[in-house]
DNA sequence: GATGAATGAGCGTTCATTCAT
DNA sequence: AATGAATGAACGCTCATTCAT
């Protein structure tokens, strides 16, 4: 890679990262190429140097990248030779750990988002599907191994895995809409996760399980 | 209740109406004040008599009484005499029902959403609290009574609300972003989430269950 | 006609009038949108409720109604019982004082024209064509005619209507550049004009004809 | 002169030329400093080493060297010797060759021309009359002595010059509007074009003159 | 009350110009 | 001398809001 390249991916990313910044504090709706700009400390026009297609292709590059950022940061801690279970209930935690260190870009992410306002067929639509997908499918592998050991069971892999997303954002959302008075640490939350997705309400608690 | 009153009920009734099935077209950037107006046939002017405050009010009026009434909907066919277990399932699939009904303003609503653009202590974002918070209890209510009951075990019953109503969107979200080709019919997305809720992945499946 | 059509006729063409004011004033580059709403004293916003489609649409109406005013105002004067010559002379002088009572709007028209910046079949370059046409057609019709009598010899008049036209801006562009020092009339103009496309520079003038 | 300014002349030269090609290429509202660098193949702050006044210098600076080169190329094929006539006659032919040859450029010039959009007094407006200026009164010095010398009648030979060259873009103009189905080639132009000047409408065609 | 024409602040985008390298 | 990344003023356009009718 030049050195131009260099640069230019340093700068991208600047941009990108001070785009989320933005999203982060002003909400996808109040996410100007002006505030971007000035959060990432560089003329309004210099944006379109590296983002010529303009706000569209930059917001949707920023939410495409944070995601894949997040999915790397995820596998990073990950050990796959550890039984599926432990990987599970290591990866939950991991993902709160995440969510609480990017907590305002998740917080416009899940309260604010515009993911899917392309047109079907539109290619920015697309990417977003497809790192999403990456994200939900990096979970449906672990269930599915999981069920072919007899560890769980899982009709459905990508279903069960896409609830279990949702169902990490449930702690969040909480928190954000101030629904509780004295949130919880992330760690009773990503247990609280664990424990219905693996027994559900009416499941054999392992404490529980015990007698 | 005057007259007067009876006919501005009605009047800000079909304007919110107007509202959703706009942002059910066109998601929430697309929505503007001109294509509501259009929607409910009546002059952009006359919507500042029943919305003084404002777009932003109006879209929030719409959002509320949406929950608000797919809360009421949901609770019509209701029967707090049931078992527990038996009124949640039912309950689920009757909201994936209603979601079906209301597919494109749900498909906004989860995707494109816009829920904390306020301040902290804004009172529009209070009322969003409140509404869906009532949406939300209203499981939890269920859950606590049945925990009391013993038939379930849910140590944190408004988590465990909030947790079955985002899996309840993740069949949604499948559909909408075509993570799967042909997607199953709504009674089958209900059973999984109402088996996923109560069993887990780990779960004694209820045919499992058996012998 | 309704009462809104009338006031609507009577916006957009109190609009394109400023238009050309503001084309005669700034020139073609120098004609933005505000100019033009400042010039109709309006609001910019305005402008796009009478044309929406915006400014390249504005332009080319404002250019292509004073081509046709200018034919109408013209053709009002002529009267198509005299014989062709004694019409032509009467046309090129009015013609002349046409241009000189649009003396700023010519001036961009002829120096600053932005006359086929369109692209091929573009509706817009099609329309400005027609009325180009038209305006060149009503002489060339004249000198069809005159040559059917046996007045003129005209092999192709539509092309003698076009450099008829050319030649009547001569003068003006000298004017405009300022090429003469003691810019002569009008009348004087116009006479130089007719003689040259009636007689050339070796025919037999006039006056000079008589011995 | 010395190295450095042969260098600089060259380099003036090509940024000039790179400049007319592109005003060809895209018209003068299209023509960016952007473009013409790349059609220079230098970098965009280079021209501003070569032409510190800016994009209008420059694009002046091209059309009034376009100008004086063209009348260069005529001049070059014209023998002062020649009777007036014959002169006339083969320089008009020469204009429409060197028309053709430069189709683009002309087109530009003739129809999304920025003659005179300068300040009466501005320097660069200056230039480019007195370059057209000289052009003209190059064709108006050959109409005077041929007046002189009896060959033709023309009292205000500046004014026959100007209304002969704005004649020679009549057919250039039909061309370019598309006027006409089957253009002529440009042989058959001139003779039109000088047929009229020479003899008028009325005049004695030299083929009919025999008798 | 109801209307919709009018407004103008604010946005995304372009591009002539500058200047550190 | 040559570069091209960076700048920011200026533009076209949108749309929430107002107000005379």
């Amino acid at each position: 890679m030049t050195k131009e390249e260099v640069l230019k991916n340093y700068r991208v990313g600047e941009i990108l990262e001070a785009a989320r910044r933005t999203i982060g504090r002003f909400g996808f709706e109040g996410t100007t190429i002006d505030r971007v700009a000035d959060e990432a400390r560089i003329a309004k026009g210099t944006i379109y140097l590296y983002f010529p297609k303009g706000k569209d292709e930059l917001l949707n590059s920023a939410v495409v990248e944070g995601i894949r950022d997040m999915t790397l940061e995820l596998t990073r801690g990950d050990d796959a030779t550890r039984p599926p279970i432990e990987r599970l209930a290591s990866l939950i935690r991991s993902m709160f750990k995440i969510m609480k260190s990017h907590e305002d870009f998740f917080k416009a992410l899940i309260l604010d988002s515009r993911f899917v306002s392309y047109e079907p067929g539109d290619r920015r639509g697309e990417e977003l599907r497809r790192v999403y997908l990456e994200w939900v499918d990096f979970f449906a592998c672990i269930l599915r191994s999981a069920a072919e050991a007899g560890a769980i069971r899982a009709p459905d892999p990508q279903l069960a895995a896409l609830m279990l997303a949702e169902m990490m954002t449930a702690p969040l959302r909480r928190r954000l809409l101030a629904l509780n008075d004295t949130p919880p640490d992330i760690d009773t939350d990503a247990e609280a996760v664990l424990n219905l997705f693996l027994y559900g309400v009416r499941g054999v608690h392992p404490g529980s399980q015990s007698k």
